[in-house]
DNA sequence: CGATTGCGTTAGAGCGCTCTAAATCTTACG
DNA sequence: CGTAAGATTTAGAGCGCTCTAACGCAATCG
């Protein structure tokens, strides 16, 4: 029942293991005969390499260890999309483990992958706090993508979430609106970025910023939006923290007897497919992700092949997709 | 710079390389004292165990492989979770490699997966062929989940389909509908058997059944219903063949300037997020994803422990989950 | 007090593969 | 015909770990 080796393919096709190995790796040193005497012998036994042990003879892996925040949230998805089409064509494997949005989970998975030797750790929106990544980063070539950290021993692919919010900001203002406010993000670790982007934004436009208090989830929108509501405050424009946050903004708006964007425009943030839905047609700051993945990879593999050691930093900049959630203000 | 290894702790707390095996697998036959002396060692070291080599010794992995259909769609996350809580409770690791919608890729995911000599292999929502599948399984226990294969070499966590479109249609007709379009999936691999459910459930109930062609995406919906609206048979009721599909028809029948639930009522499949948005707020067909995952685990670890053979079907009981896109039709 | 038991420890083989160095076989040339 | 050069092939060590069998030692017992 055993799984055939190596050992037994050469017996089959009468040769060494050694020659085995070589046309397993297709090396140009085998004649043509012995060469087709292997692949016969190994195809008939079903014969398949055990990466185990090759893993283990090369000291290589070939292998990149990636982590994401959450398998759920579809905005990573593209990031995953964007690491395979890269590391397919340096020949990599990717293996993908799913943080569950839970640090514990995560510095576990870091730890697996580590004893899978790994050659490289891709961490897509990490909770870990700053101390773990360093010490991953102390054993393997680390890059943070799409998370606000600045760890200086870890690489990082992230794009400028204050001017992707200072975008939203502009957008509704050349809309003509005046009365933009921002529902953030809480604890969530971009919100701080988008937050101040905002701010900024509003103050250099000589306006007055207002933030409230949101969330990462539809729910979290409510109460703000209901507040506005009841303090007889709505303005005529919501940027919220993310395209979630903007659809509990839409929900509850509508249920207020408002109606988007007539009575007021809303502005989402990281062009999640919900974003694009037509019943949605959410306006909303974009972030390359397929890009950003692709990046991760080749940063990764400048410290695996050419050994880089200084830090890397890549901040993109983000694009606006406007929709129809977005027009100008009633005239009032 | 290479890493420490079982070695190199046991020279460091003087012992042999047996007893620092025997302590990392926290055997019970171990003095305190060496096994403190080990620890401080392995500590200091920053030693990890090797897994590849750890595998290849014991000839086992407890690990196991998992390929989903495509890490886009938020169907699958949920059986990820599912998966992934009761892998954790019997001590396996899950890798999890992605398909990305593409027969193909998954073949290769497979073989990197039995590569890496994973103890099992969970396919969610595969594009693979029955051919492939059987391969597979011939090499190591293997279980399909959600889709509605019945290959007699695999284990089979699915749920009834026929059953969950039979339910959408009671809803419906309970409601008071009796003109019921069906968009169906087209190509796509569930859609066979939620057509025939819808079919069978409108002749049962004494009604015609009339079935669209769809797609698996929300502008497939969009065809058909421009269709419904130009030849002026717009039903008072549609279901569709999921989710997207449903959102795509809230959208094209707003455009037409008709109102849901007022003028038609609408229900989706596989109660994604976004039919929870409330801004949709979409009836929909459930499938208990979690409890999918978790029964393939146990499926599968049935075979790797128990050494059962004969396959295992197990075909769930979907439900309804009524939300505010379904309303009694208009009196006419 | 010698034999027995049992606990804690260790030597050493072996898992399936790669890789270096050396062996073998061809071919070609003086 | 001998031999050097080149092309193939192979022996064998070693990757880091587990596991079996055996060992040393102290406690126990008749």
């Amino acid at each position: 029942m055993s799984r055939p080796t190596m050992e037994t393919v050469a017996e089959r096709a009468g040769v060494s293991r050694a020659l085995v190995s070589l046309v397993m790796n297709n090396s140009s040193k085998v004649s043509e005969a012995k060469r087709q005497a292997v692949l016969h012998a190994a195809e008939q036994l079903g014969y398949r390499p055990n990466l185990h042990a090759r893993n283990l003879a090369q000291a290589r892996t070939k292998t990149l260890g990636m982590i994401i925040n959450d398998i759920h949230n579809p905005f990573f998805a593209e990031v995953v999309y964007g690491v395979e089409a890269a590391a397919d064509d340096c020949g990599f494997d990717v293996l993908i483990l799913n943080g569950g949005r839970d640090a514990e989970r995560e510095r576990r998975a870091v730890e697996t992958h580590l004893q899978f030797q790994v050659e490289a750790l891709i961490l897509v929106g990490p909770k870990l706090d700053d101390d773990d990544i360093a010490r991953a980063a102390a054993v393997v070539p680390t890059v943070v993508v799409a998370s606000g950290r600045n760890n200086p021993w870890a690489d990082t692919i992230t794009t400028d979430e204050e001017r992707g919010a200072a975008l939203a900001v502009q957008h509704l203002v050349e809309l003509g609106h005046t009365d933009i406010v921002h529902i953030d993000g809480a604890a969530n670790i971009s919100s701080r970025a988008r937050s101040r982007g905002y701010e900024k934004a509003m103050r250099s436009l000589g306006l007055e910023p207002r933030t409230l208090r949101g969330g990462d989830d539809e729910a979290d929108a409510e109460a703000a939006i209901v507040d506005l509501a009841e303090t007889d405050s709505m303005p005529t424009a919501i940027f919220a923290f993310n395209d979630l946050v903007a659809a509990g903004a839409l929900s509850t708006l509508e249920a207020a007897g408002l109606r988007v964007p007539d009575d007021v425009s809303v502005v989402g943030y990281d062009n999640t497919f919900i974003a694009e839905l037509n019943h949605m047609s959410l306006t909303t700051v974009n972030q390359p992700r397929h890009q950003m993945g692709q990046l991760a990879i080749r940063t990764v593999l400048e410290r695996i092949e050419d050994d880089r050691t200084e830090p890397t930093r890549i901040d993109l900049a983000p694009t606006l997709s406007v929709r129809r959630s977005t027009a100008p203000p009633r005239k009032a």
